[in-house]
DNA sequence: CTCGTTCTTTACATCGTTGTAAATTGCGTG
DNA sequence: CACGCAATTTACAACGATGTAAAGAACGAG
């Protein structure tokens, strides 16, 4: 800015003043300025500004996994909310790791960053409430934290509940539940056995324990494990919810490999409505989450609290749909 | 770092010291600078470390589309080899955008950023060539730019060959591919034609122009468009080379729909080994390119770049494999 | 011609950190 | 007890940008 300023035999200042448009400069010393920017390819630093300023135009968004489909059709949402406000968005992939979750908690790039959107996986209330970190953070996914931070989510009980009935009215009686989650501290599996259950009770069935099956993670290979189990029962389902799609996806490969029909043998349904399901064979019936709206709630609920906005922490649920594919039809 | 300094009684320079471990400060002092930093809950602001030491410890990687999986899994293996360096990545979603390429080219977050790691779609040799910015950047994918910046990626002529070879030897005659692009600049449908017509001339095989179909980007539904054209053709193809594996996907959905049988009818073949091929119905044979290495060698290089490294630029070339799934077999 | 007003431009300090070089302390030696 | 040397600590400046406040310029009115 000094070898601009030297160029146009102005002060620094006055480049400054240029450069943000300031409105006292006149015609003159701003082209004289401007044409010296051009020049010399003058680009501001961002450290600097981001010292003296106190805002650096950086948001964080931590994840658990980047090839996770359902986090990263969301991360694509969420940087083209952020685009828009003319933030840039930092991925950090926490790997579900306690101390990877730890770090996002305790600040990631101190004072660099001016917000945080955080999908937990192991993180606890316990540890949310005693964050001590300042930077305004919106989670993502269940509430496990009924305190100070903003939230964005959907209902999973509801959701639950919903392919439950949809199964229960096809009228399928046997239906298992393939995700369960003992030993993690994740809320997602216990809202969603929660509405499982709860839909079974709607619809007057019985609740078989067997149909239970514990997912150790939610990826494809834990939910062709799950099926294999399901299917050596004595009497085996003849419908799975699956607590996401890629165990619903794994599912069905087990399913297709031991001759098994979908849905005339087992009806099959997900959670999340990533793309893949939509190719999958057959096409996965399956809770789409409206993920568009999840990011953009999430930006603005940021960007409130960055226009110095205090007050209460607000909790937003956005809508979800059951979108009926080929995977599920009343039992032959 | 000044209530720091005045609470253990010292200058802040002392507690600069401490924090960065040097050497020549006495214990008595280390441990009270030391408490002192824990009572405050100190924390460095990096805008200030970036600012005055010019490094920030924040790599970019720009990348066409995080929900692309390729993308999606080649980003998490550089995120995990990044960290083994204490850096952290901030991704750039381009969506294949010239105007976004361009501004990655300009510098993203200009002088925040110590390196850039970038897979372009649309820009071409010239724009690479005009770059001004003096960021270390490590290009993927194809090598369009034969200049100054460094490069990793795979001979895709050679896995295009191989993946004809095998069909050939297979005995299928009629090899049709999904992916060209006429209009686009991007070089990976070039090489990977260019493999293509190479291996249909080692196996003897003629060239049928209408067996080689378009794809406007490289997703499932363009696939899938592709394969219901070649399904239309008087004499159909027995076997089908897409150029990666969304477009395989979308190709084997039109394939099911139209109670086509894969391997016995048509043969599929994919490039990349995203993790859903390995769960499509049926699996999906396929090239794939070592991505961990991928990742790896390119934040090695980039680590050279910035301690200091100039010197000519280098290009890697990572190995790939096929892998031979369900859906290739001869033909029946 | 002087004064007040508005418009432009500028000097200075500051954000938090660390390199440089100088000041201070401590200690063993002659 | 003075001296030299090493260990320890410190003051100062600088990284690049911008808010504050004050200085300087321009202009019309009396």
């Amino acid at each position: 800015m000094l070898e601009v300023a030297t160029l146009a035999g102005v002060s620094v200042k006055t480049v400054s003043n240029v450069v943000n448009h300031y409105v006292h400069v006149s015609t003159a010393t701003r082209v004289r300025v401007q044409s010296a920017l051009d020049e010399l390819g003058y680009r501001p630093n961002l450290s600097a500004r981001s010292l003296r300023g106190g805002q650096s135009g950086l948001i964080a968004l931590a994840l658990p996994e980047l090839d996770f489909p359902y986090f990263a059709e969301l991360a694509r949402y969420i940087v083209q909310a952020a685009e828009a406000h003319g933030w840039t968005v930092l991925i950090d992939q926490t790997d579900g790791r306690a101390e990877r979750e730890k770090l996002v908690m305790d600040g990631i790039r101190d004072q660099l960053i001016d917000g945080v959107i955080f999908s937990p996986l192991v993180t606890g209330a316990r540890e949310l409430a005693a964050r001590r970190d300042t930077t305004p953070m919106v989670l993502l996914g269940e509430r496990v934290h009924h305190g100070t931070m903003d939230h964005v989510g959907i209902d999973n009980v509801a959701a639950a509940q919903t392919v439950v009935a949809h199964l229960a009215t096809l009228g399928h009686t046997r239906i298992a539940a393939i995700g369960e989650q003992r030993h993690r501290r994740g809320e997602t599996a216990r809202l969603r056995l929660q509405g499982y259950l709860a839909g079974l009770e709607n619809a007057g069935l019985p609740f078989d324990p067997t149909l239970v099956m514990a997912a150790a993670s939610y990826h494809r290979a834990d939910g062709a494990a799950a099926m294999t189990e399901l299917l050596a029962l004595g009497d085996p389902p003849d419908a799975v919810f699956c607590f996401n799609d890629m165990l619903a996806i794994g599912a069905l490969r087990t399913l297709r490999d031991r001759g098994v029909r979908v849905p005339e043998d087992v009806a099959v349904v997900g959670f999340d409505d990533i793309e893949e399901s939509s190719y999958s064979a057959p096409g996965l019936t399956t809770i789409r989450p409206d993920k568009a709206r999840i990011a953009s709630t999430s930006i603005a609920l940021l960007a409130a609290r960055l226009d110095g906005g205090g007050g209460p922490s607000r909790d937003v649920t956005e809508r979800f749909d059951l979108v009926v594919r080929r995977s599920t039809a009343s039992p032959s």
